[in-house]
DNA sequence: TAGATTGTTAATCGATTAACAATC
DNA sequence: TAGATTGTTAATCGATTAACAATC
């Protein structure tokens, strides 16, 4: 399905057009636009065109795109037209929260296990989890053939932890914790510290 | 200080530098280099320098940067050399992992209401806070001059929400809901979605 | 058909990198 | 001094936009 080689910058938008498109559909919208995308995003009609050009052509003249058509079309584009499996570290008040969340039924993910180090967590619930001991992590990944995880740990320990998650398999990391984790090649990292995020809003107030 | 016109995406990598000397400022660094954060960070040492020249001349030649002293400067162009009180809505699993979560502190942010409409959760605690009736939020958030929010309801409410933190004077806004919100010109908003970020990264797995 | 909107091209715009003089 | 690293310039590279023929 990945023919050319697009710029990573356009798999990055690709989630938000899927986004918009899943609201649509819940609203009972069944066709759509590039303007129509442009005006719910923010991202100018054009550039949405020429993204979604890179994969195919979706659309019709005159009348736009099918709604659930493209959704399927980038679901499949985007490989969540399954489910992944998550492993989270970290069981405190982060790893807890997205374990517990509702909000990846749905998109292509679930979360299936959740481990800590600390003894007075393990073997506690989380949601529908028991957390497991840290120690067994890499070979419990390996074993379920997990490819996705998530760390939740303090910034001291989380360049170890996605080490280990690295040896375990694990090709794709959401990393919450507050500083850059080094990876290898092939392996995927994208960073969620609230708090880089609130950084760069609050540059611009007075 | 905000002199020259400088692009979003420069201002965007600032608190990843921060954040990198941070740690190393954790781990009794005292200078460090382009090249030595380049390395951490996976971004050139030619950007590194680029983008803070932006904003002045922090270093010198020979032998890099004082950590402290761009630290200090950094602070000051990010506006966190204060405390930015931060009115939190929704009181569900990721809005009450946030109120709870400690790592705001120091990194010039700190959570001070959080609000919700259910009656079942009005009234109780999360973490040290009381859940407020989010009928009364637009007036409690002018009243205590709140500038930050963050949305942590469902999807359905979320655009509404942020109207009415606009209207409540609000002007940066981090939404966890998985929707693109729009606002007025001269609101910031930043998307923490967690499952754009997996798509990103799914996109490259087979 | 007439109106609307796509997919794509070429032009523009902006961001990144390489290189190096300045200098600690 | 010799070695190292900055700040900055010019060149390169890549992304966005405007425009329009094709066509539903």
């Amino acid at each position: 399905m990945a023919l050319k080689n697009i710029p990573d910058i356009v798999v990055g938008r690709l989630p938000l057009y899927l986004r918009a498109l899943q609201r649509m559909h819940d609203a009972n919208q069944t066709v759509t636009s590039s303007q129509d995308l442009a005006a719910r995003l923010g991202i100018s009609a054009a550039q949405i065109r020429k993204d979604l050009s890179q994969f195919g052509e979706f659309g019709k003249q005159g009348t736009g795109y099918d709604i659930e058509y493209l959704m399927n079309q980038l679901s499949q584009i985007l490989k969540v037209n399954r489910v992944w499996d998550i492993a989270v570290v970290g069981a405190g008040d982060i790893g807890s929260a997205v374990a517990r969340y509702q909000g990846f039924t749905d998109r292509g993910y679930r979360i299936t296990m959740i481990f800590d180090s600390n003894p007075n967590k393990i073997g506690t619930k989380v949601g529908s989890f028991v957390v497991q001991d840290a120690a067994h992590m890499v070979a419990a990944i390996q074993k379920a053939g997990v490819k996705v995880a998530m760390i939740a740990v303090p910034a001291a320990n989380a360049q170890a932890v996605a080490d280990e998650l690295v040896k375990a398999g694990v090709q794709a990391i959401l990393n919450y914790a507050p500083l850059s984790i080094n990876v290898p090649e092939g392996v995927r990292v994208q960073h969620a510290d609230p708090v880089t995020l609130l950084q760069r809003m609050t540059y611009y107030l007075d």
